[in-house]
DNA sequence: CAAATAATAAAGCAAAAACTTTAGTAATGG
DNA sequence: CCATTACTAAAGTTTTTGCTTTATTATTTG
């Protein structure tokens, strides 16, 4: 019986995240959107190899792109981040919520 | 020539974070403390799995371990989940900068 | 129109990652 | 003690990634 419960959207984010050349891209689009050709030229890397990259950003919803003519324009899709901020928060929410019940049940008649 | 630069801690945070039963065990941790054989229960792996995974997350300062007699007890470490906070946060800062300075411009003198 | 450009699909490949199994070591418990 | 428990190191296997190359499709441009 496996434990994980159904977040695939958590999982794609995530996933993509850990990849360091698409956490790059991700930088560079902060900044401010990019064709794909733009996108490749810092890195040592086919082009082709890059768009793949930004179609796993696009899945996870960490870019947003838009094709028109021939060139593709990427920039960031804000639904990702905070589908990962979100889960980071929620993690910190319930850590932090274990202290204040120590601290309750510490606090309780007996201060020995 | 490469892009990335060299910021080991937060590629060995999100790598750690890349991977579902990873998540999974921080989820768990972060409720209550566990040992590594608490932590395998409820996955459908051997415990040496487990343990490993334990080694990555304790490698990117997500968790923290101590070995006390043949038992090795795990908690969450915030200085982890705080490093890939931190990178979000920032993105989101950059990102939403770009659009206060496209105002900013787009509400000088001639707002046509 | 012909040549160059931007992207992409597809197939293949090598390296990395996620496991497994086996064989330990070091506690602990009866 | 002896058996069990909790973990771990090591080695091997399978799967997944990240990449390449090649070939194709659409644009665009001279």
């Amino acid at each position: 019986m496996q434990a994980q419960q159904a977040m695939p959207d958590v999982d794609l984010v995530f996933h993509a995240l850990g990849d360091p050349t698409r956490r790059a891209i991700l930088e560079r689009l902060s900044r401010r959107p990019a064709t794909v050709s733009d996108l490749a030229v810092p890195f040592d890397m086919s082009l082709a190899a890059i768009g793949q990259h930004v179609q796993v950003l696009e899945r996870s919803r960490l870019v947003r792109t838009e094709k028109v003519g021939r060139t593709r324009t990427c920039q960031i899709d804000p639904e990702g981040l905070s589908l990962a901020r979100q889960w980071i928060e929620e993690r910190k929410r319930v850590w932090e919520d274990r202290f204040d019940r120590l601290a309750e049940f510490l606090d309780e008649d007996d201060p020995e």
